[in-house]
RNA sequence: GGGCCGGUAGCUCAGCUGGAAGAGCGCCGCCCUCGCACGGCGGAGGUCCCGGGUUCAAAUCCCGGCCGGUCCA
């Protein structure tokens, strides 16, 4: 791809020219000639034994700093970090790179950002490539630091554009970091992503690429590109990458962790080979295309280095723990909760891969755990102080324990994994590739895992290379289904036609009417110009109310909310109505009252969680009725009694303190650096201001509900039930207010109900007597129908005309448990032939031996019942339901039949 | 949100090509022992997750639900 769109031409004046690359016909801008261009497969890390004139050592921190300081001076605002858990945005679990802070709405040129230009370096995490991680010693990361150089120009406002972008980019690497242009290659490329794309020349110094400089011109508005009415600069540095050239130790995961690869090395008890041979094997390999670790050893092979082999395994195996460890600790710093769906599940998949890497160094199943903790203790205290990864310091505790169960989980998987194989095995003798897709579905265990298993047992299995590919391939997810029910053909053009409607039920919450102009009316659907009703939105159920006109009443059955802002109010019948008409609006009060508390009281509650159980516990999803208010939360473990008590008495201690709430709007990022992120509870908001509800020194959450003035109003709350509705995520059902007392009365009543059947006063003490009655009834009657059964059996003994002695068993009374004990009884202990009857149902048996011996054979008895009804069984138990009665002496003569077969009749 | 696997004794699980609910561990009693452990004998313990359906007959087959696990968006 090219970079059409920009011209590279003013690097002429920095002397560079274009060439061509020989190997891969790539464009690029080089100050002298060159026949390749310095990028991968086309060259080799050569930056590992250049020798750079002007270039000092610079630590991870140090590359930071004069990053951020360099483009500060240059009149670029600093931006600090984000969370790497990107809750500001709806189409994104995590942030992948710097620019994802802005989108879309500054990219859209919706919102302004906090800064024009403005630098910031955001730590990003990147999933695609783990399994690349420490092949290629250091140039992928899963966890990575993005410089961000941005500009948002737009009409009105020009920051700059190419000049501005080289002249930063050149500066940049020839004053601070130390290198000369000769080092620097700009190589054309092109970028698309995230529903924008653009030119994107990439910085290229002797094999490494250390910066993209994305010129993000374009939109993707339904596969085609348009211009962007925003020209945003995304310049993403490498400040890792840029940290190992400077160093050029042998792989970027020294130069990021330092000494921290020692305390790695002795706590896996890896050793790397020596540091020269390293770096020659990485040199060396640095060209090639490697995908798997097996080539990877075979290329060190073939140059050479054999004896190394087994070291430089385990080293790459080491390089992927260091930076999974910490990439971990990062995501539940931010508050991610382990789960089996959305970022949860990214956090699992990151701890999984750990404990596959951390295993095949060699460690012992049983000390995994154990290793882990002290790999993430080694992690977090490395990164103590540090401007980005300090923070994991604070979130020690959570780090670890959830750590710690995410990975025991894994670890039962693998130690039950063993006798999983076993049994698979035992049953076939091969494992094939549907064998191994199907277990890694169903139960997680990886397929090196199983083959391993399977060796041990003697069965070797096959594990294809592109293995979770084809995984993935096999759950591409099905065509979206249609979204919800359209609300009506047409009604969101036809309600976005007006203005916006003015929300009275914001200005004054506690306002109950108001006179309304209308402004358009379709069927039963009707827009005024403001209104007191509150359509549905943000979880708060809509209100109901009135319209009044003219002397008619119309009931507001529901209200909806269209994209612009519009209410929409849906009568109950069509109204006499017409644009200009004044109308007076009134809310239903009661209802309204109710959700209001109800909102405010879920917003005290998610704070009371947050107190209690930790700051990693977000929002996951609310509803308000009148009824009753739903909010789930992100946990990691069951939420035990003492802590919904805890919760419950917190939230109550809220109301109690009479805290007035402030709610107002402010600026995007003003209310984010105010608050956070947690703002987000509700999700993404696409808008230049928020709306701030404020439970002061409690709580603020961008939020469009309605709540009540003073804590106080919400009254009570009492959580009504606790359900864990998914892995990580705990549902909360709760009552406030006025609608306590409805919850109790049914409840009592409930109660009630239950004692009049029962008797008695108190539900425990009644149930407890019930349930004793019924066992002293049921073993009393258990004795009964052991003496009547010995007193049946006594007096039913047949003798057949051949002298064979069998039971006829009429059985009296409904009872199959009788009949059963009854042919239990008679077969198997005493060994005899019997029949019972209980109504039209005819069960016979005979001990299992004589069937054995020949002797007898029930199925054909089954065989002559046929006539008068169904059945079935085995030689020695069958059941036969008759459809037309049957005489008992028909019964017995066939049985005489069965039992004396070869008898003469006499 | 979708796919797949599972739910049987206190625990771990077998039974699942429909036909009389099982094993190991744990528990109780007895034997052995000065006592304990081991061992031996005997015993208690079950809503086969729930609800429908098919069938003469369902733990087993079918449908729905609940709960758990797992993979993928």
């Amino acid at each position: 791809m090219s970079s059409s769109g920009i011209d590279l031409g003013y690097l002429r004046r920095y002397g560079y020219e274009k060439y061509n690359c020989g190997r891969c016909e790539g464009v690029m801008w080089s100050t002298r000639p060159r026949d390749t261009c310095p990028d991968r497969p086309c060259s080799k890390y050569d930056f590992l034994y250049k020798d750079y004139k002007g270039l000092k050592p610079l630590t991870l921190k140090e590359t930071r700093r004069r990053f951020i300081e360099f483009l500060a001076k240059r009149g670029h605002g600093v931006v600090d970090p984000y969370p790497v858990l990107a809750k500001w945005r709806d189409d994104l679990y995590l942030t992948i790179a710097s620019i994802i802070v802005f989108q879309p709405h500054v990219t859209d040129g919706l919102v302004d950002p906090p800064h024009n230009p403005l630098v910031i370096v955001q730590p990003s995490v990147r999933l695609t490539d783990i399994d690349n991680v420490g092949l290629t010693f250091g140039r992928h990361m899963t966890s990575f630091e993005m410089g961000g150089m941005h500009a948002f120009n737009k009409p009105g406002k020009w920051v700059y554009w190419v000049e501005g972008v080289l002249d930063n980019t050149i500066d940049f690497f020839t004053k601070e970091v130390g290198l000369e242009l000769d080092d620097i290659v700009f190589k054309e490329s092109w970028w698309e992503g995230g529903g924008n794309a653009g030119p994107a020349p990439e910085v290229l110094v002797d094999g490494l690429e250390v910066a993209t400089l994305v010129f993000m011109k374009y939109k993707d508005v339904g596969g085609k590109l348009v211009e962007n009415p925003v020209l945003v600069v995304d310049c993403g540095y490498g400040i890792e990458r840029i940290a190992w050239l400077t160093q050029r130790t042998p792989t970027g995961f020294h130069a990021v962790y330092g000494n921290l690869v020692d305390v790695f090395k002795k706590i896996l008890g890896v050793d790397e080979p020596p540091h020269d041979v390293l770096k020659k094997i990485v040199y060396e390999t640095s060209d090639k295309e490697i995908s798997s670790l097996r080539q990877l050893l075979e290329e060190a092979s073939r140059l050479g280095f054999g004896d190394y082999v087994r070291d430089l395994e385990k080293s790459v195996y080491m390089y992927s723990i260091l930076d999974h460890t910490r990439t971990l600790a990062l995501m539940l710093a931010d508050g991610i909760v382990p789960s089996n769906t959305g970022e949860g599940y990214l956090a699992r998949l990151v701890a999984r891969r750990l404990v596959r890497n951390i295993l095949l160094t060699g460690v012992e199943l049983s000390r995994v755990r154990d290793v882990v903790l002290e790999l993430l203790d080694a992690q977090i205290s490395y990164w103590d102080g540090d401007y980005i990864f300090g923070k994991l310091k604070a979130r020690r505790d959570y780090i670890v324990e959830v750590a710690q169960l995410e990975v025991g989980k894994f670890v039962n998987t693998l130690v039950e994994s063993e006798s999983l194989v076993k049994k698979l095995l035992s049953r076939k003798r091969a494992l094939s590739l549907e064998d191994l897709i199907s277990i890694y579905d169903s139960y997680g265990v990886p397929p090196e895992v199983v083959a391993e298993k399977a060796r041990g047992l003697g069965v070797s299995v096959e594990v294809p290379g592109d293995f979770y590919s084809i995984v993935a391939s096999r759950h591409t997810a099905p065509p979206r289904l249609a979204k919800q029910v359209e609300k009506q053909e047409g009604v969101e053009d036809w309600a976005g036609s007006f203005p916006e409607t003015v929300p009275v039920f914001h200005l004054d919450p506690y306002q109950t009417r108001v006179d309304a102009r209308v402004l358009g009316v379709r069927g039963r659907l009707v827009v005024l110009d403001r209104t007191v009703i509150y359509p549905r939105s943000g979880g708060q159920d809509h209100d109901t109310g009135f319209i009044k006109a003219g002397g008619n009443v119309y009931r507001v059955v529901e209200a909806y909310k269209t994209g612009g802002n519009v209410v929409v109010h849906v009568l109950d019948r069509e109204p006499d109505l017409k644009p200009g008409d004044l109308v007076e609006v009134e809310v239903d009060w009661g209802r309204r009252y109710r959700l209001m508390r109800h909102h405010t009281a879920t917003h005290i509650v998610l704070a009371a969680a947050r107190r209690v159980l930790g700051d990693h516990v977000w929002q996951a999803g609310a509803e308000k009725t009148v009824e009753k208010a739903r909010l789930d939360i992100t946990h990691y473990k069951p939420i035990t009694r003492e802590e919904v008590e805890a919760i419950e008495n917190e939230a109550n201690r809220i109301i109690d303190s009479r805290l007035e709430l402030n709610i107002y709007k402010l600026g995007r990022f003003e209310a984010e650096s105010k608050y956070g992120i947690r703002l987000y509870q509700g999700g993404s908001v696409y808008s230049s201001v928020v709306r701030v509800v404020e439970i002061p020194g409690v709580d603020a959450q961008a939020c469009f509900g309605t709540h009540v003035k003073n804590t106080a109003e919400v009254g009570a709350i009492k959580i009504l039930s606790v359900d864990r509705i998914q892995e990580g995520v705990v549902r909360l059902e709760f009552v406030a207010a006025t609608r306590l007392p409805e919850v109790v009365r049914s409840m009592l009543e409930e109660e009630e109900k239950a004692l009049k059947v029962l008797g008695g006063d108190k539900i425990a003490v009644a149930a407890e007597r019930v349930v004793g009655e019924l066992k002293a009834k049921s073993a009393l009657l258990g004795k009964y129908r052991s003496i009547l059964k010995d007193m049946l059996l006594e007096k039913s003994v047949v003798e057949s005309r051949c002298g064979f002695k069998y039971y006829m068993v009429n059985i009296p009374v409904e009872d199959e448990q009788l009949k059963k004990e009854i042919v239990e009884e008679a077969a198997l202990k005493r060994k005899m032939m019997v029949v019972a009857v209980l109504n039209n149902i005819i069960e016979a048996a005979v001990d299992p031996s004589l069937v054995r011996e020949g002797k007898i054979n029930l199925t054909k008895l089954v065989e002559e019942l046929k006539a008068y009804g169904k059945g079935g069984g085995k030689p020695d138990h069958i059941v036969v339901k008759l459809n037309k009665p049957i005489d008992p002496s028909m019964i017995a003569s066939i049985v005489e039949k069965l039992v004396c077969p070869e008898q003469p009749v006499p």
